[in-house]
DNA sequence: TTATTAAATAGGAATTATTCTTATTTGTCA
DNA sequence: TGACAAATAAGAATAATTCCTATTTAATAA
């Protein structure tokens, strides 16, 4: 532990200001998931935490990162992780995503479909689609 | 079967105009779906259908509306069904998914980010998190 | 109408993601 | 330092999704 004690200020000083106790895992964890731009899964982490500690957890990465997203240290991708949806209906809507009932509320929302696609999107890729997705408490969830 | 044979004309037809091909699974599960406004699971249809099909496989349900969402019969809200994805970027921004590869792409779009959002969400609901999602192609799939 | 053939299906196994349980270990704080 | 709540490992349990194989069925041509 000698390593860990001198180094990671950085990441103990962050553990610290979310209020979250300080550990060895966390410190990794939050090392590793900031070392990825590219949207790392649970077992990316996990992989990539198991070279400097061997034994740890899926379900401690899995916890963990959950509770930095909890914490504001990162975030989740929206409704990634939970079972596939389906919407029959066919005009065009956006989503509202309550985060504690599962709910999905539909919406229309014409500025929005009117705005302009940035354009990096304009050469190489194809957007086949385009959508608003908000997410948080539904009315029946906020009390 | 007599009653699948006279019944189904608008399910038979939608089914028609798709190319697929039109079975007793494909016509109950089609019209399951339409009576679905909830956005449901493949849990939902399938409990849903086995009311009238009580042989029939959570394997079929599945496929048959993923079939239905290729053939434009509904759709798929973006990213659900696959594992949870973590960002560690604190700014602002959005996601494009590459439906190939699963690689995610972040941009900004400061003219979303100052639309205002429906009057529905104005009261009772808290909205947390307020995200474009575009999905496609990304240039290395696209060839 | 019937035979042919590719596509669709049932059933269950396999895989993968996620959550839970329990016993043990470890920070934190007085 | 000691007590205690929180965090962890390990593996089991659950849930979502995909795969495999033998069988059935719809579409179509004769």
């Amino acid at each position: 532990m000698q390593l860990i004690e001198r180094a990671f200020h950085h990441e103990r000083e962050q553990l610290r200001q979310c209020g979250l106790k300080i550990t060895t895992q966390r410190l990794i964890i939050l090392k590793e998931l900031m070392n990825h731009a590219d949207h790392p899964t649970v077992h990316m982490i996990h992989e990539a935490v198991k070279k400097e500690l061997p034994a740890v957890s899926v379900d401690t990465v899995y916890r963990t990162l959950l509770s930095f997203s909890e914490a504001g240290l990162c975030t989740v991708l929206d409704g990634m992780g939970e079972a596939r949806r389906f919407d029959p209906k066919r005009t065009v809507h956006h989503h509202f995503i309550c985060n504690n009932c599962g709910k999905i509320v539909d919406f229309a929302c014409t500025e929005f479909d009117n705005l302009q696609l940035p354009s990096v999107f304009k050469k190489g890729f194809t957007v086949e689609n385009k959508s608003v997705r908000l997410s948080g408490l539904c009315p029946d969830c906020n009390k």
